[in-house]
RNA sequence: GCCCGCGUGGUGGAAUGGUAGACACAAGGGACUUAAAAUCCCUGGCCUUCGGGCGUGCCGGUUCAAGUCCGGCCGCGGGCACCA
């Protein structure tokens, strides 16, 4: 009897499927289509256990609706533009474009051994000048509907790399490859108008119905809506130019309250102030050089600047507020400006405590009588207090009510009207970078920004570039830079900024669909393929990827490049955990970590210890795979060693797959030792030649169970329970006496159950068995009903809630007879001591219980 | 600070309000073997006077029946955050 040899069954196998070409995704209108997309890989050269993880349930469900016999869409491409391929050129050399294609070529040959269902005839990779010329083509449509536009905003510079800085790039107030002093420069750069769909984008969340919750929230929250009044101060003294101050509140109720104004830094005010007076622009200055990280912010103290200036009180002329200028107020949000009111937040009150302003306590927060003093007192919105200051509700309300009756009144009085606002900002693509798709516009003197001709697209990145020098390449490029004006011919100056990645990533799920399409995508494909049916991937692009693909999609149906059905282009979105490893760590003298690597241990009866020197090692389990921690597991080592199925059953086993899964060497030879005596029973019932006896209908019924159960576990994602119920089976199988024609019936089923998880070894079962062609496209196994009810149950006796005995009955006994039964049983007799019980409660086919 | 999720054996985890711990890992015992590997079999929540008692973070509630529903605590994890 042979053993199980993967590296032979499975190369041997997907070779057959490849010649097949059963995996190529047919366009037929005659069959219902299933399109599953897992999130593509930024090529960095390596495949991880993560990408193994998630390519293996997308795989599962590809296989599976391949099987029931939809025409299935599983396409595989690289999310190829981005720094670290820069990076990569400016510390070891080489170009960009090389390191991404080797890489890319590295990692397909890491990925084809995994014998995934994917058709790579559709393989793109953003970088590809077919894919972002098409691209740049959406960016004109983009422009000409008005979805694009640029305007000057604030940015983290970086002096010594000359390129802008996303805020997790400034560390400590430093940028994190030079390490020079981020400064906060104002760029003019391009944005989407996605706050324009805010309102769209937050509504169509309820419709999402096959998305984690936790997701939907996470949007949700990232949209930030919030409703508020919005209304202006007048000026005692009005500087010249500024009639009224403009502020936003979403605590209207507390108005009484106010003691001062502040504006942010940015605000015109400010910008006006500083150009009269020295003091004011120091000030200004000072806010300025404060970086925009979390950090900075974090750390900032809250500061301002009185600018004498002074406001009114919208409800009493005679009452007036100081103006000031102050380095925690957001241009961005609102109106650039607030009204303080001390007593009732907490930032407020820290505020006019440092300055010593007024403190007015609307509410006597405590009514027996502790004023206001270092702790604000913040309307709880859903529970009634007593209002000292009402001015337009009830003495006891809830903080809700009163907001609303604040807004309500105020609108009748004239001051202000309530207003939505929303925390999503547009999203700025402008990125002073080489490797990524060119912006395609020319600045012309005269004619400002120009788009570049249609027929001169794609703007092709141009390959003699150096990274000998800090900053952008394209900048110093000049015979790629220095073209003429498309519309007026004179000599002008290409954009040299390229698109920030995640516009990549924000469509190529529709240019699957026609990757070769000569338009961004191809209408008859798109209604076809459209949308994609189950997306999966890590929670880390739960807002920003989602978001923005949302936005794309919507944009995308307005340039008429998708249909109206695809503006929620994901129907069901799947989030899967990480792969975890233990690590091993010691502590150096300054107790800082230290990590080793697994064969540097020694496993002693008091733990684990290192090996050279002896010292105590701390395990910590479930720790992220990272080179730094020395936990890394590499996907080809143990391809390698136990073959793809191997790898892909343990990682399906055990684990729910939106829960971290820990990677186990025990665990993963556990899994090959399974699928060995899966094999083996596999080959001894196809050469058992005992006779072919009548049917077992013992054997049948735990094979239509595991039909049903495993079939149920793979529509909802509970691979780990089909797993578990494959174990069961297979110990039924192994265990059973059933005849050989039985046995052989059942352990094609298996074959075909465990296809999508373990495709190489279920095809080799399936042709020891005599199965016909490949198990990939046999029709998936129904399971009948009737065979999935047993003839006679056992029911449990519970006397009072607490199992004391069980019967077995007939299945469909009256539930007289089954009352009579559990009476005389001999528990429940001795249970009752002679009385009857006060209650019999007999749910059929369930459970009994007896109340006495 | 605001919002959300989760607490079940030594471990990963099962369980439409209906037998808690499926399935697996690790452990212990046994068979086969000169031996080992491989393989196969068995045991297992805790206590017990063998009747039973106690068990799903803690306290209480609803129910014939609660891991599951409700309220309150404790602990852990995640998201967001000078957002007015």
């Amino acid at each position: 009897m042979s053993r199980l040899d993967p590296a032979q069954i499975e190369s041997k196998w997907q070779t057959a499927w490849d010649e097949a070409g059963v995996f190529l995704a047919k366009h037929d209108p005659a069959k219902p289509k299933y399109y599953v997309l897992e999130m593509f890989p930024y090529p960095s050269g390596r495949i991880h256990m993560g990408h193994v993880r998630n390519y293996t349930m997308g795989d599962v469900i590809a296989r599976y609706k391949l099987a029931q016999g939809f025409s299935v869409l599983h396409p595989m491409g690289w999310d190829a533009f981005g720094m670290p391929a820069e990076n990569a050129a400016m510390e070891r050399g080489g170009h960009p474009k090389t390191w991404t294609y080797d890489n890319i070529a590295d990692m397909r040959g890491q990925m084809k051994p995994l014998g995934l269902s994917i058709d790579w005839s559709r393989q793109f990779a953003t970088c590809d000048p077919e894919y972002y010329g098409q691209q740049q083509a959406m960016f004109l449509d983009f422009m000409e509907k008005g979805l694009v536009y640029r305007k000057s905003a604030v940015v983290n510079w970086d002096p010594v790399d000359m390129t802008v800085l996303a805020n997790e790039q400034v560390i400590e107030g430093r940028g994190w490859r030079s390490g020079a002093e981020v400064e906060r420069r104002e760029l003019t750069q391009w944005f989407f108008r996605i706050s324009d769909f805010s309102e769209e984008l937050l509504e169509a969340i309820d419709g999402l119905d096959s998305w984690p919750e936790k997701v939907k929230l996470m949007q949700r929250n990232w949209i930030g809506k919030s409703r508020g009044l919005q209304f202006a101060f007048s000026f005692v003294e009005a500087p010249e130019g500024f009639d009224r101050l403009e502020v936003y509140t979403t605590r209207p109720d507390t108005l009484l309250g106010a003691s001062f104004v502040a504006v942010s830094a940015d605000h015109p005010l400010a910008k006006y102030l500083e150009r009269h007076d020295p003091k004011i622009a120091e000030f200004v200055a000072e806010c300025r050089r404060t970086g925009t990280s979390e950090e900075a912010l974090e750390t900032a103290e809250k500061i301002g600047f009185d600018t004498g200036l002074k406001v009114r009180h919208p409800f009493d002329n005679d009452w007036e507020l100081p103006v000031y200028i102050a380095n925690f107020i957001l241009m961005d949000y609102g109106t650039g400006a607030i009204f303080g009111c001390p007593a009732h937040d907490q930032r407020d009150l820290d505020f006019a405590r440092k300055y010593r302003l007024d403190v007015i306590d609307t509410f006597v927060a405590a009514e027996g009588g502790t004023p206001v003093g270092d702790v604000a007192f913040v309307p709880p919105k859903t529970e009634r207090v007593k209002w000292l200051k009402n001015f337009a509700w009830d003495e006891m309300a809830t903080g809700e009510e009163a907001i609303y009756a604040a807004i309500a009144d105020c609108e009748s009085k004239g001051v202000g009207h309530g207003v939505v606002k929303y925390r999503l900002r547009d999203w700025g693509l402008s990125r002073q970078r080489y490797w990524g798709c060119p912006i395609p516009v020319v600045h012309c003197a005269d004619c400002g920004v120009v788009p570049e001709k249609r027929e001169n697209l794609p703007v092709l990145l141009p390959d003699d570039v150096s990274f000998d020098k800090p900053g952008n390449p394209l900048d110093r490029h000049s015979t790629w830079r220095d073209v003429a004006c498309p519309k007026c011919g004179a000599p002008a100056k290409r954009e040299t900024d390229t698109m920030d990645t995640f516009v990549d990533s924000s469509w190529y799920f529709a240019r699957f669909t026609a990757p070769h399409a000569a338009a961004p995508t191809d209408p008859v494909e798109a209604e076809y393929w459209m949308n994609v049916d189950q997306y999966i991937g890590g929670i880390e692009h739960a807002i920003l990827h989602l978001l923005y693909s949302r936005f794309f999609a919507r944009a995308m149906h307005i340039c008429g490049h998708l249909p109206a059905k695809a503006k929620e282009p994901f129907d069901a979105l799947f989030t899967q955990g990480m792969v975890t490893h233990e690590i091993y760590v010691t502590r150096d003298e300054r107790d800082r970590p230290v990590y080793h690597l697994p064969e540097d241990i020694v496993w002693t009866e008091s733990g684990a210890t290192l090996g050279r020197t002896g010292a105590r090692v701390e395990v910590i389990p479930s720790a992220k795979m990272s080179k730094s921690k020395k936990n890394v597991i590499d996907p080809e080592n143990i391809i390698r060693q136990f073959g793809a199925d191997t790898a892909r059953w343990f990682i399906l086993s055990d684990s729910p797959p939106e829960r971290d899964v820990e990677w186990t060497s025990a665990g993963a030879e556990a899994a090959f030792r399974h699928l060995s005596r899966v094999h083996r029973l596999a080959a001894e019932i196809a050469e058992s030649t005992a006779p072919a006896s009548a049917e077992d209908p013992e054997l049948a019924r735990a094979m239509h169970k595991a039909i049903h159960e495993v079939t149920m576990g793979i529509e909802t994602f509970g691979f780990n329970k089909a797993v578990a119920k494959l174990y069961e089976f297979s110990n039924t199988l192994q265990r059973s006496g059933a005849g050989a024609q039985a046995k052989r019936e059942a352990v094609r089923a298996m074959a075909q159950l465990m296809s999508p998880m373990v495709p190489h070894l279920a095809e080799e079962v399936w042709a020891m068995l005599g199965g016909e062609g490949l198990v990939t496209v046999a029709p998936w196994p129904k399971a009948d009903p009737a065979m999935l009810v047993e003839d006679t149950v056992t029911l449990p006796i519970q006397v009072n809630g607490k199992r004391r005995s069980e019967i077995t009955v007939p299945k469909d006994m009256a539930t007289e007879e089954v009352e009579k039964l559990v009476l005389e049983d001999e528990a429940v007799a001795r249970a009752l001591a002679g009385a009857p019980p006060k209650k019999l409660i007999v749910v059929p086919g369930r459970i009994v219980n007896v109340v006495i």
